[in-house]
DNA sequence: TTGGTTTGTAACATATTTGTAACAATTTTG
DNA sequence: CAAAATTGTTACAAATATGTTACAAACCAA
């Protein structure tokens, strides 16, 4: 996981769902890697994935056997949410002791994907209220994105944020500016580099006083502390 | 407007018992929603709910398991029923283990049903009314389903309620849209997030001049307060 | 059923945030 | 010390996010 991005597999036989799936899944913000074939999936690093999703009813393995697979052979628990257009009781039972965690019925609706994928994916990472503080009198409210200085929060953008909150609990470490867009703009946003210093200078005008904690080392980047 | 009536949900896999339950327990007159499995229960939104009636055998996830979740990940202490055929020793010491507050025994008649439910609704109605208060004059009884603002009471639906409780109780704290939907629609529903600007926008217009206690952080979410 | 209430959606209006370009100030380099 | 490169600043434009309204759909009690 390198930006914070949950992983989705896609496995089904039907390029046209696969699609699907990895357009609108991408476009709610999850990474997603598609694979036309159960085959394909095996041959892949699986346990580096936080959700699958597996056509019932494809080739020579199933999407069934390939879950069986995962589960057993790989000994992995990640969650998996079988697509599927046969729905008698006989399949939700034997999905059920795979451990699938939810069904999707062929034709479903996009709205309905992204809903069981959330659901699923929230239910197995519980958010997590981080407080971090650091020199300076600053303090890194993660939970519900403040940043205090002296006790008192700063009001902050979404990027002036996250910015921020980058620098100061990697208090001395210096960013350059690309290392800075991809960590907060993330790597599809194609933005000028000097839209950073920009919002830096939003930042540190909102820092008062303080602004002066985030230095420049010329030709380097950006960086937090003394 | 938020009736005072009890909400019960039952969850059993079989389509008959839950259409008994269902039956007989509205014409007592309580609120009954009905899943057919542990996992349709766990993408609804259970906090909602005043008991809790559970199968004991059923699909991958029993009604043990099912409980545990309920109250060890949702920390909710509702009251809760096991249904089930087994009666030995050691079930029943896993049931109360878990909180259960009670058993009953299938095949059960509707009288033991509805007394033993009535019984536990009084049992736990008193220590049920919660009454937290917070600044701002504002009191949630969540007994009753009301919010008072300085004594008088804000006429609220069930959703209107439900999403000022969650932000008065958590005075503070922000709430992206798609925390307030999985709290307060659960998982299952499928609206757009905008829904939750509408709601809000009706909830502020029934607190008045108060209204302004629900603040925004853009590109956050919502939450109460200063 | 019926009519009233609640909830969901879409469209539009505002407000806020973010991105860019131009130019000023500073630092680096030869 | 200049010239070049880098960074700081400002004002404005574009993109996003939120607020609001009206209406449709779903729900519920009688």
């Amino acid at each position: 996981m390198t930006n914070g991005k949950k992983r989705i597999l896609a496995v089904d036989d039907e390029e046209d769902i696969l699609e699907i799936l990895a357009f609108n899944l991408t476009g709610e913000g999850y990474e997603v890697d598609t694979c036309i074939s159960a085959e394909e999936a095996l041959r892949k690093n699986l346990s580096g994935y936080d959700l699958f999703l597996l056509d019932v009813m494809m080739g020579p393995i199933s999407g069934f056997r390939l879950a069986e697979k995962i589960r057993k052979e790989l000994a992995l628990t990640t969650p998996v949410i079988f697509l599927t257009a046969r729905d008698s009781e006989n399949d939700r039972i034997t999905g059920f002791n795979l451990g699938a965690d939810d069904y999707l019925a062929k034709p479903f609706s996009i709205r309905e994907l992204s809903a069981r994928v959330k659901a699923i994916l929230r239910r197995s990472s519980p958010e997590q209220v981080t407080i971090e503080t650091v020199a300076g009198d600053f303090t890194v409210d993660t939970a519900d994105k403040l940043i205090f200085s002296e006790g008192k929060p700063i009001e902050l953008t979404r990027k002036e944020y996250e910015i921020l909150a980058l620098f100061i609990c990697n208090a001395g470490k210096i960013f350059s500016r690309n290392d800075i867009l991809s960590k907060v703009w993330g790597d599809e946003v194609i933005v000028t580099d000097r839209t950073v210093d920009v919002t830096i200078a939003r930042i540190r005008k909102k820092m008062g006083e303080k602004g002066n904690m985030i230095k420049n080392k010329s030709g380097y980047g950006y960086y937090f502390g003394d």
